[in-house]
DNA sequence: AGCACGCCGACT
DNA sequence: GTCGGCGTGCTC
């Protein structure tokens, strides 16, 4: 009988694979299970090999092949392996996020077939009485007469209990019938389509010129009709008999833009976003592999989906920032789907209104293709910008008597307003009005948000809440003042401004429950509320038509961040908010308030829109001596005890630092410096050769990795990482 | 990350 | 005399 070293990726945050033994091959690709220590644990297997050089006498069989044939097709194990080198992550690790959570577990893939609930005979009138009293069972089989419905939806849907029910009256019955049947290209049908403009039609036909691998960025204004730059891109796709993935920021998935690829091509789309249980997501994982459904759209994770035939992928809003895992492998969706897009050979399509700096300066520097979309659909005109100079303004409310001026003559001539803060709660801080000291969070060491709805306070780092003080805890002051504007505080000083006009608030405290937002955005589209109040929610995704005036609060934070990406944001957000407003026969206009209505780069963006200031931005990054011009990769750790945090960075510098020519910066306290109890540093390291980097970490992290304070701390590595908390 | 082993304090 | 605190060491 043969024997096989079989090396396997097991989830642990262990730098290696391990070796174990088999009396068969078990291809690369398929999962298996181990002993582990004590425990048994599920892995995939990365190498096999009849021979082992080393010593054998400390290998352990394998438990269990649970695949008979590899689950991971080679492009994406191919990624997997990439992700590991890239980000200087656990193989293990790498293997477990890029796997749905069932098949980690180590379930089976599910069965070609699934249970279906469907109609029993003629039962029409005689069951509508019968259940009578029972409208939700009623509900239920109006619902299935339609057409068979699969059990897990239903149940789902309506309730076990209620399709039980149904059962037991004989209404129902359930039939398996195969999911992975016919395949889906047959059932294509192209819907009537809106002719495309010049520009359009430039885009799609250079999309479509491409063959093999390309990454192509579509500049495009909001309105300017990117979907239907990618609809008719895809059609070509689709009809070649491809699939195509399609990635979206996490809240700009909503029913309308699935539908509108559902009903061009007449084909299943499937949805993958944070609310899709585990068992429909391992459906669709299996159903785009077996090649059983033609588009996937999804949000970041979406990326790890297989296909049979890949044709094309898609990455809309390609600057959003949701696309960076921000915990564990801290990979960026959009940069892991150019590599992909490379190993699979096929284009790549970013889009974006307010592209990302780094994918602008591809573009621009022609590592990426290039296409701009200038034309507002229907000839709308942007809206104009402008700034309001809130200095010596008495504010009411957090708004300055030229702004208040602004929105009443909107309001007045009927329209809508949206009011935009990014900030949630009454006021970000209480301060004694006697002794200036501000009430905070113990854990977090930061002033806590004052609320009114109820009144309380809440610590935003680790969601703690308490009553409000009714005295100062330092001085015994009566005089406790909220410091600062929120969301809630405009909602208040609105009403009380124009109390004839409705508004309607809209942050992630006040859509708290499903489907809320969504009952929100209808009733804003019937003109039910003309004040809009809210925080970044309202910048993503839907269409504000008759909202002619956006105010912005609360800019001049970005100007004077030590974030050096807070300008490129607050723009890419301004342009997206402006977005958001008017049509062809309502010009909106947009205003930001602000205190430093002369700094440069507020004059810029609004003078020249983030066409001229991007660049501007650019040539900042590229003179600074930041990314994209330099590479970065930023060590953190975290500690209760923050010296031990400290010091196991001051020994990772000095590792690395044995390396060639790399700049640092730190260990300094992450901007959020402390956070449920722990202390957070941050070593940046930069460079401006990704190989130099790279080598060095490729160098050093064994050797960090043997400092005895790393199992003392929390630490982790973040290339190119997105911000310093 | 788990999960063991191991060596010092307050309890039946 | 034990139960249990969490320091440190290993996992094919």
């Amino acid at each position: 009988m043969s024997q096989w070293f079989i090396d396997v990726a097991v989830p642990v945050p262990l730098r290696q694979t391990f070796t174990y033994l088999a009396e068969h091959k078990v291809e690369k690709g398929c999962r298996v299970t181990v002993p582990f220590g004590k425990r048994t644990l599920v892995g995939v297997v990365t190498a096999a090999s009849a021979e082992f050089n080393g010593t054998t006498d400390k290998l352990k069989p394998l438990q269990e092949v649970l695949d008979s044939s590899p689950i991971l097709p080679p492009v994406m194990i191919s990624l997997c392996e990439w992700l590991t080198h890239y980000y200087h992550h656990p193989v293990g690790e790498v293997f477990h996020t890029a796997l749905p959570v069932l098949l980690r577990k180590g379930d089976p893939l599910p069965t070609d077939s699934q249970s279906y609930v469907e109609v029993a005979g003629e039962i029409d009138s005689v069951a509508a009485e019968k259940l009578s009293r029972a409208p939700k069972q009623l509900a239920c089989l109006q619902a299935i007469k339609q057409q068979p419905v699969p059990l897990t939806i239903l149940n789902k849907q309506f309730s076990a209990a209620v399709v039980t029910a149904l059962h037991e009256k004989k209404f129902v019955h359930t039939v398996e019938r195969p999911v992975i049947n016919k395949p889906w290209q047959s059932s294509i049908s192209i819907e009537a389509k809106p002719a495309a403009n010049r520009e359009q039609a430039a885009a799609i036909a250079a999309i479509n010129q491409i063959t093999g691998f390309s990454t192509l960025l579509i500049e495009g204004v909001t309105g300017s009709g990117k979907t239907e730059v990618y609809l008719q891109a895809l059609e070509q796709v689709l009809l070649a008999g491809k699939q195509v993935l399609i990635l979206v920021p996490e809240i700009g998935l909503t029913p309308q833009t699935v539908n509108r690829f559902a009903h061009r091509f007449g084909i299943d789309v499937a949805v993958l976003h944070s609310q899709v249980t585990n068992s429909e997501r391992l459906l669709i994982w299996h159903r785009a592999k077996a090649n059983n459904v033609g588009i996937v759209i999804g949000t970041r994770s979406a990326i790890f989906t297989p296909f049979a035939d890949l044709g094309m992928i898609i990455l809309d809003e390609e600057h959003d920032d949701s696309f960076k895992q921000n915990d564990g492998l801290r990979y960026h969706a959009r940069d892991l789907a150019v590599v992909r897009a490379k190993k699979q050979d096929i284009p790549l399509v970013l889009g974006s209104g307010s592209p990302s700096l780094e994918s602008l300066n591809n573009a621009l520097s022609k590592r990426y293709q290039h296409v701009q979309l200038t034309a507002r659909a229907g000839g709308a005109a942007a809206p104009a910008h402008h700034l309001l100079d809130a200095r010596d303004q008495t504010l009411q409310f957090g708004l300055a008597a030229g702004t208040i001026a602004i929105i009443k003559s909107h309001l007045e001539a009927a329209n809508q307003v949206l009011v935009f803060i990014n900030r949630k709660g009454y006021a970000p801080a209480l301060l004694c009005h006697h002794c200036g000291h501000s009430v905070e969070c113990k854990r977090c060491e930061q002033p806590f948000t004052v609320y009114q709805k109820p009144p309380r306070l809440q610590c935003h780092r680790c969601e703690k809440t308490k009553p409000i003080p009714p005295s100062c805890t330092v001085c015994g002051s009566h005089e406790l003042i909220p410091s600062g504007t929120g969301t809630e505080q405009i909602e208040t000083g609105l009403a009380q401004l124009f109390p004839q006009y409705s508004q309607v608030r809209i942050d992630s405290d006040s859509i708290r429950g499903k489907d809320k937002l969504a009952g929100m955005l209808k009733k804003i589209d019937r003109q039910e509320y003309q004040l809009l109040i809210g925080t970044q929610i309202l910048a993503k995704g839907h269409h504000f038509p008759h909202v002619t005036l956006v105010v912005v609060l609360g800019c001049d934070g970005a100007l004077y961040s030590a974030d050096f990406r807070a300008p490129e944001k607050l723009a890419q957000l301004v342009t997206q908010l402006a977005g958001r407003a008017g049509r062809a026969s309502k010009p909106g206009e947009m205003w930001l308030q602000t205190h430093s209505p002369d700094h440069p780069l507020l004059q810029d963006l609004i003078c020249n829109g983030y066409q001229a200031f991007s660049r501007y931005l650019i040539q900042e990054r590229r003179q600074s001596g930041l990314p994209p011009f330099q590479v970065q990769c930023a060590l953190r750790a975290e500690s209760v005890n923050p010296e031990l945090a400290y010091e196991f960075l001051m020994q990772a510098r000095q590792q690395l630092n044995q390396a060639t020519s790399m700049q640092f910066v730190g260990p300094i306290p992450a901007m959020v410096e402390k956070k449920q109890g722990r202390y957070r540093f941050i070593l940046i390291v930069s460079t401006n050769k990704r190989s130099v980097l790279h080598n060095a970490l490729r160098a050093s992290i064994p050797n960090i990795t043997q400092l005895p304070l790393s199992s003392k701390v929390r630490w982790s590595v973040d290339i190119d990482p997105m911000d310093f908390n």
